[in-house]
RNA sequence: AGCGAUAUAGCUUAAUUGGCAAAGCACUGGUCUCAUAAGCCAGAAGUUGAAAGUUCGAUUCUUUCUAUCGCCA
């Protein structure tokens, strides 16, 4: 058996819109990770990716727009790619599924299956037109009224209202989404992927790990969500799936009869993972099929949960009946990332988009891996979660600054202090502490590899934190001041620089940016594929990692402070962000006003009298926490007036304040204060109140009219 | 509506097969001075979403709810 082969995926991003973090942290973050390690540690890994170009929502949106798709996906594949590379995403390919290497090797695998004779099969279906659009509407944008509860709005596939599923035949009076106007029935034909066929072949995959009467891999080491969720669709039983649609925007189908039409999107999209691979192999001399076929393949596919069922079922599915191909080992989906408790949304502009962040944090020392931290740190592996800045600013000056940064420049400091920068030779190398790293390092290998990514970043912090505490224990610099010589401060700092050994090398996977970094202060060179392993091994074997006699070189700061003292730059920066998302909240509050009352005459506007005036005094009622007792000048009188404005203004506040006054109002006794008129307020949608004033030196007793 | 997953300290998350419910942040107190107002020590903090059941024992298993997200679409 050959050396195992890592073919590692991303999802395939959609080229018709900006990414955002939450994508980021599902399917990209946590496989650059993976993938990392694997390379350091030697292994044979490739990682594809690529845009996905195809599908109705593309051709749609450049109608809409009046451009061409190609000008739409041009675009949003290249500000993808180029996103990705900024932060350190390293695919070793990023192709897209308009190149022509993928239309002809997606023509040729839908012509094996089409080929093999019971794979496919036609139907021919009545579906609705859009005459204005040109073309075949799916569900999704057909609505109508819902023939069960008559709700006017109900969709193609179902109605929000009720509940029901539907099919776009079942709705009265449709209406396309495109057009507005009212599709007509035609009669298409379509190939379907015979899926139920799969069945039980899938069954005994998912649920035992079980493939053609093999262990295929460990089904326990899966997701619970996502066994969770095919098993659930196999006990719903499947069904063929069309794989085909009437549109003139992505792959023809390349049999007969299938002029017209294109192959769907979710068909062609996960094999643009092997056109990917083909395209790196071509690039780099290399032969594909070595990583998609044999049982020394090891396929991972990341992606985020609403891609469960096409990488676990559909796809895995079409690999098999094709033949040959090896099928995921694991597909370690995650879950979503909301932002600051809600879903990220494009239109409301909620969240945050990857160049974006790039631009508005250009400013920011080592913004690529202060992101990726947060990220990590808060990764939905099992669980929706959230970013939040909060977060961000708290993991960034407490665990990468306080911690990681700040052992770092300890260690470095005082290996230059004592020993001009060399590490020392201690005649007892403490091989139990030295153990006690080496196991935190252990644990955090093993946490990589079975997709821990969280508890691996925690347990990074721990093996820094660790070192913290062993420096504070054993307080060189107090054993300095009577014994420099000491045989204690060389022990102690030869297992610090095993530490931050280690940490140049276990952080670059997940900090790409920041190990170069450590590296180079420690005067290391960068890592090498394979090098993880070899430190791992020495790990294991209780053996030093940077031998004595090191020289290193002078301490360097790896991260600036958020919340500086003196520099308050980045704080800016973040608080910009927050300012932000607070004026889209305010801006959808206000635009939640009440509505305007009922028309009235002029005559019942000329009813009020309203007067001019200027508060005099003012006092607090006692007992009453709302109520401020108000003497008003109207010019030609003294008015007293109660106010329920204590809430927002002091009682000294408000005098000398000019008002509008309803002067001809009933007098009512409040709290036993007789109130005579009642001061105009605006009240705004957290209900504070504010006054509403006449123009300055307007003076008192005049009417508003 | 159905199915799947999730719900644990103020927040973010742990807890191998049922066996004393952990950790980080935040908070409180103490302490060090090599270090970026960093570090270290200690403390307080819980009806494990709700209710019932099985069990000597339930965060864990069963049932019924509730909430959130996803799939079906």
């Amino acid at each position: 058996m050959s050396e195992k082969k890592y073919l590692i995926t991303s999802a395939l991003p959609y080229a018709n819109g900006p990414l955002h973090l939450g994508h980021l942290s599902g399917a990209y973050l946590p496989a650059d990770i993976y993938v990392r390690y694997l390379r350091l540690l030697g292994k044979d890994v490739v990682w594809v990716c690529g845009s996905d170009e195809h599908g109705a929502a593309i051709t749609i949106r450049a109608k809409k727009e009046g451009i061409s798709p190609k000008e739409i996906i041009d675009k949003y594949h290249e500000l993808n790619k180029s996103s990705f590379e900024r932060l350190g995403i390293s695919f070793d390919h990023y192709h897209r599924t308009s190149a022509q290497l993928h239309h002809e090797t997606a023509q040729e695998f839908f012509t094996k299956l089409y080929e093999k004779g019971d794979e496919f099969e036609e139907q021919s279906i009545d579906q609705y037109y859009d005459e204005g659009f040109d073309q075949f509407l799916a569900d999704r944008y057909i609505v109508g009224t819902c023939p069960r509860c008559g709700h006017d709005e109900a969709y193609g596939d179902q109605c929000e209202n009720c509940g029901s599923d539907l099919s776009p035949t079942e709705l009265i009076n449709p209406r396309s989404t495109l057009s507005g106007k009212s599709p007509v029935l035609r009669t298409t034909k379509h190939w379907y992927f015979k899926l139920n066929k799969h069945e039980d072949w899938l069954r005994q995959w998912i649920d035992e790990g079980q493939l053609d009467g093999v262990q295929h891999h460990d089904a326990k080491e899966w997701k619970k969500h996502v066994v969770g969720q095919c098993l659930s669709w196999l006990d719903n039983g499947l069904q063929p799936r069309a794989i085909t649609r009437d549109l003139s925007w992505g792959i023809p189908v390349p049999v007969e009869g299938g002029a017209g039409k294109v192959l769907y999107v979710w068909f062609d999209a996960p094999i643009g993972y092997i056109s990917s691979t083909k395209q790196w192999a071509l690039d780099n001399g290399k032969d594909w099929e070595a990583y998609w076929k044999g049982d020394d393949v090891e396929l991972i596919h990341f992606i985020g949960k609403d891609n469960i069922v096409f990488h676990c079922i559909v796809f895995p599915a079409m690999l098999k009946a094709y033949g040959d191909f090896a099928l995921p080992k694991n597909v370690p989906a995650n879950q979503f990332l909301n932002f600051e408790g809600q879903k990220f949304s494009k239109s409301r502009g909620w969240g945050i988009e990857q160049h974006k962040y790039l631009e508005e944090f250009a400013d920011f020392p080592n913004k690529e891996d202060a992101l990726r931290y947060t990220l990590i740190r808060n990764l939905p592996e099992n669980k929706d979660s959230d970013f939040r800045w909060d977060d961000f600013e708290d993991h960034h000056d407490k665990e990468l600054v306080g911690n990681l940064g700040n052992f770092l420049n300890r260690v470095v400091v005082l290996t230059n202090k004592y020993y001009e920068g060399v590490i020392p030779s201690p005649t007892n190398i403490p091989t139990d502490k030295l153990a006690e790293a080496y196991q935190i390092a252990q644990r955090i290998s093993s946490e990589v590899e079975t997709f821990g990514f969280k508890a691996a970043i925690l347990s990074l912090m721990e093996l820094s934190s660790w070192g913290n505490t062993y420096l504070q224990d054993v307080s060189p610099w107090k054993i300095w001041k009577t014994d420099p010589e000491s045989e204690k401060i060389k022990e102690c700092m030869f297992v610090c620089a095993q530490v931050v050994g280690l940490l140049s090398i276990l952080s670059e996977p997940f900090l790409p940016f920041t190990a170069p970094k450590i590296r180079r202060i420690l005067n290391l060179g960068s890592t090498e594929n394979g090098d993880l392993a070899v430190v791992l091994a020495k790990a294991k074997a209780n053996e030093a990692i940077i031998e004595a006699g090191h020289q290193m070189n002078k301490p360097e700061l790896l991260f600036a402070q958020i919340n500086d003292r003196k520099d308050h730059s980045r704080k800016e920066i973040v608080d910009r962000q927050r300012a932000k998302l607070e004026a889209i909240l305010a801006q959808e509050k206000a635009n939640e006003r009440e509505p305007i009352k009922d028309t009235i005459q002029f005559d019942d506007f000329t009813k009020l009298d309203l007067r001019t005036g200027t508060i005099t005094a003012a006092e607090k009622i006692p007992k009453a926490k709302k109520l401020l007792k108000l003497t008003v000048d109207l010019g030609i009188e003294e008015r007293t007036v109660v106010s329920g404005i204590a809430a927002f203004f002091k009682a000294e506040e408000v005098v000398g304040t000019q008002v509008v006054l309803v002067a001809n109002l009933a007098p009512r006794k409040l709290r036993g204060v007789e109130s005579q008129g009642m001061i105009l307020m605006a009240e705004n949608e957290k209900g504070e109140l504010g006054f509403v004033s006449p123009q300055e030196g307007m003076g008192n007793g005049f009417v508003v009219k």
